[in-house]
RNA sequence: GGUCGCGUGGCCGAGUGGCUAGGCAGAGGUCUGCAAAACCUUGUACGGCGGUUCGAAUCCGCCCGCGACCUCCA
């Protein structure tokens, strides 16, 4: 029996704004599909939050036994600024490069910083600018169906024609379309729309415009919200289970993609929406203008006036998976200095529960009291984790079952009244939670030569302390600490950490 | 202006119509040559005013405050 059948999943599905059980298409394969970045610049620690948590869903999906195949493209074409000019050819032209060189080098970045924060790669990465083709069809299927129309080389979709037909359009983001025509912004070709409502999905190419493909309507490239459409549609089917995003693409981006796959193929992409809440930087949204806004780099190396120090990425995972994906966030030096000690305490437990895992003892009389609350609590994770991934309330238990694990290390005794079997289960309850699904991992151990060195400064230690010589050994101490290492006497001897 | 969401103890942050969230900080303790670290124990709460209810921080209304989106955004 799959984990799956066992616990049954929640999921807060945007499409309805509650709380539903979770069914999959075709169990136990699980599509899943999040909207990544554009790569017109260096990532934004936002971003990281959003696909943090969209690794934990990945995770915990694969955890549960569902075989996922998580896709989450690179936006390379298509997508504009204010004045019409894409942010690609816009930041070539900035740094001198091709288009496909600032693509590449962002993408880099990117997934160096994904790397750094441990999320999963996914399935498939697919790039908008590779799947021009796909996109071409789409347009073509989207004006055979009569939700598009060609305008001076350009195609738009038909945002009231469709409107009408279907009643889907504004489902997601709860919008009138005849309240949006009141607030529509002046953009690039407005005069060319039948209807303000309506968007582009092709868009010839100006003469300045270097990024641009042949199509049966003109030189040009597709609109913003297409290569989601079509690349969902590629890889995932025309219906699949998730699609997640961060909330601030529910409209227009998602809602448009809603009605092109419809105008498309006449049905809904996913299931199941889920939205990402926004990181706010000391109670407020990040914006690069006005100088409320830090770089993942910055977070790790400490260099900027918002924190007083650096912080290890972990503890950011750590920090991020404390609240719920859904709601927003308060990044903060005082909120991140709470969430590194309280990753460490949770950290601290892990290697007790790795003990367990191979643990074996032969309980005469079985504690059947802790027993219980340890069985209690190792399902609780799962309850917690199948109510809509709730990693803040799972990490709180969590951190119960580190007392537990605490209590049984400074206690041997009370191994004698468990069984192997409760003692595997707890041991591999928290291990596969802090690891597998939250994805937290021990930062890599300090293996080189200078461990070693600090080894024997602990030995020469020692000998001073049995000599009762307490001048030499806190002079040690005091260095050790002064250089930023820290020795810690425990029963069992000394550590020390970095 | 329109739409949606939020307001929880010193701080961050879950959550539910009645039953301990959790973390950090604070207080007390264990350990220790002293310390640090680690671990254990522990107090404080639900923006304001009304209403529904046997009972609401949780549901409803109004007010105050904050935020997001409204064709750039994770």
């Amino acid at each position: 029996m799959r984990k799956y059948e066992k616990y049954p999943l929640y999921i807060h599905n945007s499409l309805s704004r509650s709380k539903e059980l979770f069914k999959a298409i075709n169990p136990p394969h699980i599509g899943l599909y999040v909207c990544g970045p554009t790569v017109y610049s260096d990532v934004h620690i936002g971003n990281c939050r959003t696909f943090v948590s969209f690794d934990v869903v990945f995770r915990y999906l694969s955890h549960l036994g569902y075989q996922v195949r998580y896709v989450r493209n690179i936006t390379d074409v298509g997508h504009l600024l204010d004045d019409g000019e894409d942010r690609m050819a816009k930041r070539a032209k900035v740094e001198q490069l091709e288009p496909m060189e600032i693509a590449q080098k962002y993408t880099n970045g990117f997934h160096k910083v994904m790397e750094i924060f441990n999320t999963l790669p996914p399935s498939i990465e697919p790039q908008a600018s590779g799947h021009i083709p796909e996109q071409i069809e789409m347009v073509q299927a989207i004006i055979d169906n009569g939700y598009g129309y060609e305008k001076n080389g350009s195609v738009y979709f038909n945002t009231r024609k469709f409107a009408s037909d279907s009643s889907v359009y504004g489902n997601l983001s709860g919008r009138v379309l005849d309240d949006l025509l009141q607030e529509t912004r002046t953009l690039k070709n407005q005069d060319e729309k039948e209807d303000p409502a309506d968007f582009a999905i092709w868009m010839k190419a100006d003469d300045r415009h270097i990024m641009r493909w042949n199509s049966p309507w003109s030189v040009g490239f597709p609109g913003w919200h297409l290569e989601c459409s079509a690349m969902s549609t590629k890889y995932l089917g025309k219906t699949f289970d998730i699609h997640g995003g961060g909330s601030d693409l529910k409209f227009p981006h998602h809602e448009n993609e809603i009605a092109q796959n419809n105008g498309a193929c006449g049905c809904s992409p996913a299931n199941y929406w889920m939205h990402s809440n926004m990181l706010l930087l000391n109670g407020k949204k990040m914006s690069k203008s006005d100088g409320n806004t830090i770089t993942p780099h910055q977070l790790f190396d400490g260099n900027s006036e918002h924190i007083s120090k650096g912080y290890d990425p972990m503890t950011i995972r750590f920090f991020f998976l404390q609240a719920h994906y859904s709601s927003t966030l308060d990044l903060s030096d005082t909120a991140l200095q709470a969430a590194e000690k309280g990753y460490k305490r949770l950290l601290n437990a892990l290697p007790i529960a790795e003990r367990l895992k191979d643990a074996s003892v032969d309980g005469k009389t079985v504690d059947e009291e802790l027993t219980q609350k340890i069985k209690d609590l190792c399902n609780q994770c799962y309850i917690e984790m199948c109510n809509d991934f709730n990693t803040a309330k799972t990490m709180a238990v969590l951190f119960e079952i580190s007392s537990i694990l605490n209590e049984i290390d400074q206690n041997p005794k009370l191994l004698t009244g468990l069984t192997t079997e409760t003692l595997v289960e707890l041991g591999e309850t928290y291990v596969g939670f802090v690891e597998d699904v939250l994805g937290l991992k021990k930062e890599a151990e300090d293996t080189s030569k200078i461990g070693d060195v600090i080894e024997i400064l602990i030995q020469l230690r020692q000998e001073a302390r049995a000599n009762k010589n307490w001048a030499l050994s806190d002079q040690i101490r005091d260095q050790l600490l002064a250089s930023g290492i820290t020795i810690k006497d425990g029963k069992d001897g000394t550590t020390f950490s970095l």
